[in-house]
DNA sequence: CGGCGATGTTTCGTGTGCGAAACTTCTCTT
DNA sequence: AAGAGAAGTTTCGCACACGAAACATCGCCG
């Protein structure tokens, strides 16, 4: 099992890169085209049809994701509330900054440390999450369940897991190898 | 707020699908969340690999995939690129200025129809589509081929598709009920 | 001909989203 | 204890991304 260098390719691995294409039948090809595919497209309705819902109380598709989460979890710093929605610090400063703006939460300064900030759900805040009979990315999990048989999810998740293994061991070892700071926050 | 049963469809048990719709088991919510997972982070991924990509030609994501396009299709009105790209007019009329801008594309309009624009590469556009060796989203593409099996993914993409074509018809089917303009403009 | 709805594009306002730089606070080393 | 460096957050500049409204042009209908 050979694998590839450089997973990104730069100018001087792309020959190799499209040796391994062809080496792939039509087929196939045509096969890998539809799945991305289906994954773009149902990563990007999803996202679309959060948004409505979220629209319907007034909030943003990450404001939603947001109280949420905080609803579920408690008070989370800057830092802990970006990595559970995938995003940066600064991404996550303007949405927190906007939703201090609507009364939604506020920033409470850590005593331990002063340099965290602890995020919190205001008391509309809370109101709020009680009212949303919504969860982020429900319609996709609630997609999932009608869509597919209990034996097929589990031959999906098998599948979509190795994938994502994959790219994840990949994506890491490029990173090593530019001797990029980028660590690696796993799950 | 999900109807969801077509038993015309499917034909299967009332009383397995009334089990299924009445309570998934925790094992399967375990797993239909972890499949959600897999596929935002594979998503985003390969956003983020494409980005990178692209600026190593000092272009942006979607630009990369306008040249892409250009050079693969020719001149193109704006709508036509906007359909392609799966991104509103307005989105696009900001990545084509910023483009034109660079002197990668120019606008010119059109003679039978002066309402649109086409869009079109100039030489330095071209001159720059053959120098990418990249198509978007091919890490993806790679990914898939080197990760997984054949038979794979042709188990995958089946899953995928099943599961695509489910949540299609669904948004369709609750776009039609709210008797939105919104038109399906299918691919 | 003249109006009028449809179509194609742009403008505007707002909200992500990112990376680099600035800033504050903490921690470790010497 | 001073200073170097790490860690947490914000600021800044840019580029999407969307929907609504403005604008121009087309097509049709009377």
């Amino acid at each position: 099992m050979f694998r590839v260098r450089n997973f990104s390719s730069r100018p001087r691995s792309a020959a190799r890169l499209e040796r391994e294409l062809a080496r792939i039948p039509d087929v196939l090809k045509e096969q890998v085209d539809r799945i991305a595919e289906a994954i773009i497209y149902l990563y990007t309705e999803s996202r679309r049809l959060t948004k409505d819902q979220a629209a319907k109380h007034g909030l943003t598709g990450p404001q939603l994701t947001v109280v949420k989460i905080l609803d579920e979890l408690g008070d989370l710093s800057l830092s802990e509330l970006s990595d559970r929605i995938r995003a940066q610090n600064s991404t996550v400063t303007g949405i927190v900054d906007r939703m201090e703006r609507e009364g939604l939460v506020d920033r409470k300064r850590s005593a331990e440390d002063r340099r965290v900030v602890h995020i919190r759900l205001t008391d509309k805040g809370h109101k709020l999450a009680r009212q949303l009979d919504f969860e982020p990315f429900s319609i996709f999990r609630h997609a999932l369940q009608q869509a597919l048989e209990p034996a097929e999810l589990v031959q999906l998740l098998a599948l979509l897991d190795k994938l994502a293994r994959w790219v994840r061991r990949e994506v890491e070892e490029t990173a090593g190898a530019r001797a990029k700071k980028r660590a690696s926050n796993d799950d």
